[in-house]
DNA sequence: TACTGGATTCACT
DNA sequence: GTGAATCCAGTAA
């Protein structure tokens, strides 16, 4: 497999966010297939809405992670993208490919759909904490290159953009799979 | 320095 | 469907 290479990640956040569905994300010894990725370009959603240290990232770097602590508890994993302007993709959800044994273990489950179905669930199934903040993408965590998924396989959902007041694509999930987090 | 709320998940009803 | 868990970044003073 082929790691996609850091000039990859410089294109259009939401375009990057439909072609990223069906790449395989390693970390170490665990492997997926990433099934449901987020767009986050300059809407109040997101991060870079406000000119802020954390988001820094997403504004100054494409093909880096970019890894922010929630509610408490969870870990959330992004890309960053775009080198012309603004953006970052959450993965959502990943079907397991390797590794599974130590996802389990991780994840306190041996339910299959329950591992990665989710931001939080594949940041702890993947051992993904801040630690990984900030590193470029590549070596021990890395996504490869993957034949190309149908786009009638590919569902979208959008919300109403803020500059123009049109809806723009947001999530991006392979239709029917099980190890989405969409409910 | 203190306060507020969050790109979530899970247990419980 | 609802609420708790839990801590950090951002904001206001």
């Amino acid at each position: 497999m082929v790691p996609l290479p850091h000039s990859w990640f410089a294109g259009d956040t939401v375009d990057l966010a439909r072609k990223l569905l069906g790449k395989t994300v390693r970390r170490g010894d665990c492997a997926g297939i990433i099934v449901e990725t987020e767009a986050y370009t300059v809407d109040p959603a997101s991060h870079a809405f406000h000119v802020t240290p954390r988001s820094a990232i997403m504004r100054d770097t494409y093909g880096y992670w970019y890894i922010y602590f929630t509610y408490g508890m969870h870990w959330c994993a992004n890309v960053t993208t775009d080198a012309d302007g603004i953006g970052a993709i959450l993965i959502r959800a990943v079907k397991p490919t390797e590794g599974i044994s130590l996802m389990r273990r991780r994840r306190r489950t041996t339910l299959m759909q329950n591992l990665c179905s989710g931001p939080a669930k594949f940041c702890e199934a993947f051992g993904i904490t801040g630690k990984e903040n900030h590193l470029p993408l590549g070596g021990d965590f890395a996504i490869y290159d993957a034949p190309k998924i149908q786009s009638r396989n590919i569902e979208a959902s959008s919300r109403i953009g803020i500059r123009n007041g049109t809806e723009f694509p947001w999530r991006f999930y392979i239709k029917e799979s099980p190890f989405i987090s969409h409910r």
